[in-house]
DNA sequence: TTATTAAGTTAGTGTTTACTAACTTTGTTG
DNA sequence: CAACAAAGTTAGTAAACACTAACTTAATAA
């Protein structure tokens, strides 16, 4: 999927309205204002609404699969790949609040068939990816052996997103970097081998 | 907050509404037609649609706070209250798969000063009711005390929560009962003692 | 230069939305 | 039973919504 720069900047344009108040302050009047030319003009861009959505979760998914890859890709053991994600992650939604109001819309998307796959592709591949790098951790035994990759998975990605959103909903009122590197401080005991 | 027979069936034909297809399918058209009356009716009961929206949150802040209130008033270890709360919660899920919409409707609420006042103060009641449990296990020995209660607190909230948006993106089809069992497991061994 | 296409514009449309006015029926109570 | 309030009805409204038709301007390329 390429866009082209005007696509880009609806996109951007997109995030920011959705990060100011919300799903439902995404509609096409706003948008127009936002940028600063007329609604039909959207319309050259993008076949409809629908499409924009897709896009903003296809374009934000795009910026972390090539950081995920990197990270997966780094010589480091397993234990430190998920200390970089969380750092990333907590990195950033500090820099890009807006994007946390479109990751905790998933559930918005779920009336629209298009929307929710795209939704459940992310968030699987996400979970997977974060799988593979604990199994790899289990093998380099920098984490512990005896847990669930699956449920671990659950918990580091659950917590993070409890985190996050507990940072948007007391509107960014603490620092989300701390937050998160305590939040690793905890997760990191979790993992290390009982006998250490 | 006393709600009058007329009002819980508003209430849960609302909840209702939102568990099948989001947010934006509670219009006031559709709650009158599922409950079978008009649509000014709706207005004898309630002031206005986010009046209607307030009291589902409210509605079921009441009927988690009584059996939150339950557990925690039991004679258990710390560890126990836990695993009770846990299995409440994905029980409660199971049964009113409505609610999860509602739930993670909360950044859709955001845009309301209203809503995201009750949306905020819901999960801030919940969370010190969590620390609370954990600083409990902590001093009778049934939990690790090297761990942060609040963290602790965020990781069971997170995973849990993100257990729950899993089933429901994956359209209920897997069992609930049993991954929330599973995950119990895991929680388990965290919150564990390491020398045991 | 001229033809074509891409990317804007203004003006407007039908539909849906939350909500109201005005009236009727039903239930309660002195 | 008469008075009154509570709870329903029909009919309608203004505003917001996504989107279109028809036209104009700007950029590109033979």
């Amino acid at each position: 999927m390429v866009f082209s720069k005007r696509q880009i900047e609806i996109i951007t344009a997109a995030t920011d309205l959705i990060g100011e108040k919300g799903l439902q302050n995404l509609t096409t009047k706003n948008l127009a204002l936002k940028i600063g030319f007329s609604e039909p003009a959207l319309y050259r861009h993008f076949k409809n609404k629908t499409d924009i959505l897709q896009s903003v979760l296809i374009y934000y998914r795009l910026q972390m699969k090539t950081e995920f890859e990197k990270i997966i890709l780094e010589k480091d053991l397993g234990v430190d790949k998920i200390k970089r994600l969380m750092a990333f992650q907590f990195k950033h939604f500090s820099t890009n609040p807006a994007v946390v109001m479109v990751i905790f819309s998933e559930t918005s998307f779920q009336y629209d068939e298009q929307l929710s796959k795209v939704v459940l592709t992310i968030l699987t591949q996400k979970k997977a990816l974060l799988e593979n790098i604990i199994i790899v951790g289990q093998k380099d035994k920098s984490i512990r052996p005896d847990f669930n990759p699956a449920q671990l998975a659950d918990i580091i990605m659950g917590s993070m997103r409890f985190t996050i959103l507990r940072w948007r909903l007391n509107n960014f009122n603490f620092s989300l970097a701390s937050e998160g590197a305590e939040l690793w401080n905890t997760i990191s005991k979790i993992l290390m081998c009982p006998d250490k």
